[in-house]
DNA sequence: ATAGGTGCAAAGTCTTTGCGCTTAA
DNA sequence: TTAAGCGCAAAGACTTTGCACCTAT
């Protein structure tokens, strides 16, 4: 994988803020200092880091997927209201897999738990933008 | 709910048929026989039937909505190799909402859980078409 | 030199919506 | 008759891709 200045600070921005961005957000995080950045080349890079392994894509149904710099598996929380995802303190249960796959005979080789709900900021004053 | 022809097909065919179809498999099932079907319709009326309670709208990371007849709440799986939904017998938890909102204080309202894997037929032929 | 990366704009997938016509109540 | 529903085509949200140019190695 060829260095790229344009991978780098798109790397930099979703590990150096927990939020869990969209290609969108880290478009807009760095177009002001980028102006030339292209949004093609933010999903390019992230799904190629996802590839990689640097990052975590987290699909979110009816949503844009979101990129996540914690690499060991986890679950999610999506706010209803303004969209962030957040990470859920619950340990991941691998075992739910192999479950499913002794009952069923299909091969199950993983899993994702999303809750829904208000997010904390969202659950406090119900009508901020967040 | 004034009564329509084509809402009663649509619903028909998601309870008459164990698979979980998308909008498109839905047009694709009526649309030989009424021909004047529309795939606006199909979508309208499945968000309705879900509204209403009839049916259930299972949202899917990176791929079309899934409509489930099977009201209870449950856990799904889907086949990465023949895209197809099946249900999975593991017993739906509420208590994960509860445990998590106390932890955080986020107000959880519902979660889901996908398992991906090869579902029964796949896994046993793994070039069929399914 | 050349494989890989970029920006741009076009296309692709899934879904919703505006509008004029039709139909159930 | 009138609110609800329909078919069609356009638009919207998110993502990928083809292409000509640029850059790291």
């Amino acid at each position: 994988m060829a260095y790229s200045k344009q991978r780098e600070l798109i790397l930099k921005t979703v590990l150096n803020n927990r939020i869990h961005p969209t290609a969108d957000t880290v478009f807009s995080l760095l177009k002001p200092d980028h102006p030339e950045l292209s949004l093609a080349t933010v999903y390019r890079n992230l799904n190629q880091l996802a590839k990689q392994g640097l990052l975590l894509k987290i699909p979110v149904p009816n949503g844009a997927d979101h990129f996540d710099g914690t690499l060991e598996a986890h679950y999610h929380m999506i706010c209803e209201q303004c969209s962030q995802m957040v990470d859920v303190p619950k340990e991941y249960v691998p075992e739910f897999d192999s479950q499913i796959a002794e009952k069923t005979g299909c091969a199950i080789h993983s899993h994702t738990i999303v809750f829904y709900g208000l997010c904390e900021s969202c659950n406090r004053t119900p009508h901020a933008s967040c």
